[in-house]
DNA sequence: TTCCATTACGGGGCACGTAATAATT
DNA sequence: AATTATTACGTGCCCCGTAATGGAA
């Protein structure tokens, strides 16, 4: 049994059954591939896929479990990598972060640029996808860290630690009549066109059921792709619209004003997504400290440790 | 990176950093033990032991680390190997039990008959050893499964199920007048001469304080290795003994008889010990429930996945 | 002298890549 | 026709084992 051969499995698995696949992103030829996951089903004895002459199908019963076996063994391998690289240098290395538009927009530049300035030998990637995927991408191993507002999909490895809330405003122009009520309600929402985000074309909007729940029918106008563009849109005066507390900045937004909404739409936790069993890099506890001060190295440790968030 | 580096790692450390010991145990040359690790040390760019011309004298730091990570990756490979073998022949494979000589003697005759009825391809293999030495096999990786009694060392890695209970009996021969007495005690027993085990020359013998805090002094004029050379003397009139309760038989102790003493003596539990993340074949947890029908699959694994007994 | 780890050196195996094959879409 | 996994084949690298070296005990 060889490493190569647990990497070439859990490859071809991670592309969902792809051998050429599997060989091209492990920078090595099909049949090399082909006939390593050969030695490896007869030295185990044991059939890992099911094939269709020459075509894998799915993995057995068997090779679900042996692939289990692999992710773990590669991992501490991988482990003794990043700890090597730890003890050589332990202020340069990668750090991948997975985060929204909205978070990468407004939580991170300030940590960010506190980070470089402290770990200038650091290289920082960005991907950037929606709520679900970004902690995907931890749990696959693309990414380091996921930083975002709850999550709808169970994660087998990955835990969520939960560092900040989250809460809505409604934002208008400067002479909006919603200022001047009193209590914000939603019905005095409703009576305005409203622009809506964080939803594709097929999907319901995420607070349509909050209004529903009261029998009012929002007037979705626009549905913008994130926070910035929603505002500009409020600004041009074709709408309200429901945005996390933290894309309002008054030194900022001049032509805007904001209402806390809370009260309407609930609070949501933000996480911090990493992926459990994993050799951490000091200067990624560094990160979620800027992050956020009670991420404490002895906190992630323990949140890690425990099960909560699996 | 390779297994084989990590292997040799692996078995230096455990071999007490005696390269030219790992060499032998891993039935290769010594120059080959000593360059992969070189060429490890080298891929990592960490100093792995610390040495003095050409003298391993310890791990580093960083050398410790690596070794729990190695540690934790060749342990999923095995766990590949030992699932692979599953797979193949559930039926069939190797079973190394670690036990004392009264668990050997006493409790297990019946285990192994009914086991090896079921499982004849499983090759049975013994060591026996002292109450702290058999589970140390365990976390060593020489023994699969340990049988015994309590366990005085800590143990990082090895999970001890409790399964049984043991109590002390006083065997004397058939006519001795201690079998007359209402309720036994203390100072009954220390009337008379004692036959001990359980101890080496330079110990104690672990009831010595039972007697002492009722300010008795048992006199001991014998100590035996066993409870089998115990009863022995016990029949020659030598003296009484104190045994764990399963090491009587009335039908083939005929000449002696035993006094329930556990109201002097206390209860002790048995427990298997196991090592933790193991992949543990089919035939292991047959073997447990044939030993205590309360070790059921379940329940074994609930107790390895618990944090008790570490 | 003996033991031990490292360096020197030569041979063999195996893992890889290119090319060809067979089967599927 | 394009894609995909497997088989065939030759090459080069690397790992191993034997022998030699240099210190230590």
């Amino acid at each position: 049994m060889t490493l190569q051969q647990l990497r070439f499995l859990c490859e071809i698995v991670h592309q969902g059954l792809r051998l050429s696949q599997a060989a091209a992103a492990l920078h090595t030829s099909q049949p090399g591939v082909s006939r390593q996951i050969q030695s490896l089903e007869r030295e185990l004895g044991v059939v890992i896929f099911r094939r269709k002459r020459n075509r894998i199908l799915a993995l057995t019963e068997a090779g679900k479990e042996i692939v289990r076996f692999a992710d773990r063994a590669l991992r501490e391998v991988h482990n003794i990598r990043g700890f090597g690289d730890e003890v050589r240098d332990s202020a340069a290395g990668d750090l991948v972060i997975a985060t929204t538009h909205t978070h990468a927009r407004y939580t991170l530049p300030r940590v960010i640029s506190a980070f470089t300035k402290a770990f200038p030998h650091v290289r920082l990637r960005f991907w950037q996808g929606n709520r679900d995927e970004i902690f995907q991408w931890v749990e696959g191993g693309e990414a380091d860290v996921a930083i975002g507002t709850d999550c709808d999909v169970t994660l087998e490895s990955v835990a969520l630690l939960p560092y900040g809330e989250f809460h809505r405003i409604v934002v208008t122009r400067a002479s909006h009549p919603l200022l001047k009520e009193k209590d914000l309600t939603l019905e005095q929402i409703a009576r305005y066109p409203l622009i809506a985000y964080g939803f594709r074309s097929n999907e319901r909007w995420k607070f349509r059921h909050v209004f529903e729940a009261r029998k009012l029918e929002p007037n979705i106008v626009f549905s913008a792709a994130d926070a910035d563009v929603s505002k500009a849109y409020v600004a041009l005066g074709i709408g309200i619209a429901i945005l996390p507390h933290i894309t309002y900045k008054p030194a900022l937004d001049k032509h805007l004003r904001a209402r806390d909404a809370r009260h309407l739409f609930g609070t949501e936790v933000t996480h911090v997504g990493l992926k459990r069993d994993r050799f951490i890099r000091s200067y990624v506890y560094d990160f979620l400290n800027i992050l956020s001060p009670t991420l404490t190295r002895s906190n992630i440790q323990q949140m890690l440790n425990s099960h909560a968030g699996t």
